[in-house]
DNA sequence: AGTGAATATTAAAGGGCTTACATTTACGGC
DNA sequence: GCCGTAAATGTAAGCCCTTTAATATTCACT
């Protein structure tokens, strides 16, 4: 493995010189940086980022908490599409990204820990249990952080406008001429799940539409599975709902396969409308009409973030809130005459 | 920061001491180590990772090497399926998981430079397109490395069994009565493609069955849009074929739809077969017959075949190839009386 | 020639950790 | 009491790089 050293003793000048010319410092003679970089090249030097991160202290390294254990990770759909585009801007930027765990070699540490032990720059997290106490002990932490799909005022957030896209979707429906509306809900304890379910709250009221009584079913893991445990339970009250605004796509796609399992058809019989505007939704019959998230958008705004954050310090905590749009499709219609 | 130093001042024992006990050595006392592990616990002691890999040569970091630039990169459902269960192991032996680009801070590096310049003690691989330089100068390179979805004697591979895999296949549309069997092929430079197409050419041989002219037809990408293209091709057909076997799942879907747009019905009017089983298949209408390939497996045997090579050396190289099976769902049915 | 200011180069000190090797301590045996 | 061995601990060098402060060189100008 060649170093500056390797290079200083083969060009005759001294390591400091070497490391200078690979560091544009304006005091190497550009005759000088030259015959560096060429000696470099010949030599196939590479430079070694750890030994540059003990003495810098930057390691030029972002940390990425992705969700673990509900067996979704990447796969996720809608963090892996914003992950995928924060990638490309930190790359952009000279970072590498690194996934950090909280169990490494079957020892709990938690996510502060290696974070530190990594060293990284800074640390983007697309989390959905929000409560877990690892994540707590890293936002008490002062490493630059950027989180989505969350709110906090201890750290940088990034996420959709989760409440006007509720009240946009419940609008979409009611303009259709829904008046019985229901509601899926997200899980218990996912911030943009409590969200859209409010925005739809707010949404029957501004049009002083009732909540049917069990309206808001709870949907857990946005799973498809959930979805379809919800919608039986919808679809058993007293006065069935006319159109279900599902807090995810997934839980809508299983709505919709428990309403046609029921003999009801999408949406003759009943509208079903979902959030996210995941890959899937355009390509289910009926195609799913849903409110889009720009995911592009948030993980190249959340990179920007984290990486003035890492350059500036954390300064003033910005909560980014970016709009979101009704993606008209196949599922929803006017309700059946009655 | 505190370091062994300062924990060697606080107890009294040498830096060495310390060291020797967070890593286990034989030769400290056992009430040693507690003092120096319980002092350590109260200075809130973590280990600098970059120092140690810049004396040990071991960074305890897996190089990830990802679809890039094609816009799919993490979201890739086929691929980000496989990765999230690699990940798993390789955490658990105490790896962590960092993504290297090939141009890193705007400038054009290459894969095995940025392998090198972070030390990593192993690489994942998990491309389209085998064909890249920059691959080829990485897989020249004797930096420990498992390859998915490809085979070549000069590095550990995994993958599925295509080849058998196109040739169940079709073996069930021709146990559905088919004769008439078009093949949508993936990309021309990929390895998947390539054996999948063989396989269908050698399972029509084994039948006797004629492949029609044009009855091949390459989809770009293995996307949506390219499986409508080719649909639209195979349809316009002399005889248009009963059934099409599509290289992947994506490109099914889009037959599909290019079939219903013809007003086709599927499978009453032309049966249509995918690969890969990804997680959408399911759910579409009609739900996706297809040939589904272990992620899951795929993902753990390729961590454990890495970090065994990291460990033993390289060894002799390992070509892993594991079955895969026919998923029967809606999309395929015995042919239309003629 | 001599001065001072600018320019170019280097020595040396870390940064935090590991490890080969050297040294010290403990202890049973004579 | 002294020796030898095994067990426990320590010294010091080294991994590769950056940076501060000091030294050397150049050059313009009296």
């Amino acid at each position: 493995m060649t170093t500056i050293y390797d290079i200083a003793k083969r060009t005759g000048y001294s390591p400091t010189t070497v490391s200078k010319a690979f560091n544009n410092y304006s005091d190497v003679r550009e005759k000088t940086r030259q015959e560096i970089l060429e000696a470099a090249r010949e030599m196939g030097y590479l430079p070694n980022a750890h030994a540059r991160t003990l003495t810098t202290k930057k390691s030029w390294t972002i940390g990425v908490l992705f969700v673990e254990g509900t067996g979704a990770g990447i796969r996720h759909p809608f963090f892996g599409a914003v992950i995928e585009d924060f990638k490309q801007v930190a790359v952009e930027k000279g970072y590498a990204l690194m996934f950090i765990s909280k169990d490494v070699g079957g020892k709990q540490s938690g996510y502060l820990e290696n974070c530190r032990i990594h060293g990284v720059d800074g640390v983007v997290v697309l989390l959905s249990d929000y409560g877990d106490p690892y994540f707590q002990e890293l936002l008490e932490s002062n490493i630059p952080m950027v989180i989505l799909d969350y709110e906090t005022a201890q750290a940088h957030t990034v996420c959709s406008d989760n409440t006007a896209g509720a009240l946009q979707a419940v609008e979409y429906l009611v303009s259709l001429g829904h008046r019985r509306i229901a509601h899926i809900s997200g899980g218990k304890g996912t911030f943009p799940g409590k969200q859209r379910e409010l925005g739809y709250i707010a949404a029957m009221e501004s049009h002083s539409l009732e909540i049917p009584e069990g309206g808001i079913v709870e949907g857990a893991f946005y799973s498809l599975e959930s979805g379809y445990a919800a919608m039986q339970q919808l679809l058993a009250l007293q006065e069935r709902p006319t159109a279900v605004f599902a807090s995810g796509d997934l839980l809508a796609q299983g709505a919709v396969m428990a309403a046609r399992d029921s003999g009801l058809a999408v949406p003759a019989d009943i509208s079903v409308m979902g959030f996210d505007d995941i890959e899937l939704s355009k390509f289910v019959t009926p195609a799913l009409t849903t409110v889009r998230q720009d995911t592009a958008l948030l993980g190249r705004r959340a990179a920007e973030v984290l990486l003035s954050s890492i350059d500036e310090g954390r300064g003033e905590m910005q909560a980014l809130v970016f709009p979101v749009e009704v993606v008209v499709r196949e599922s929803c219609a006017p309700p059946a005459e009655e």
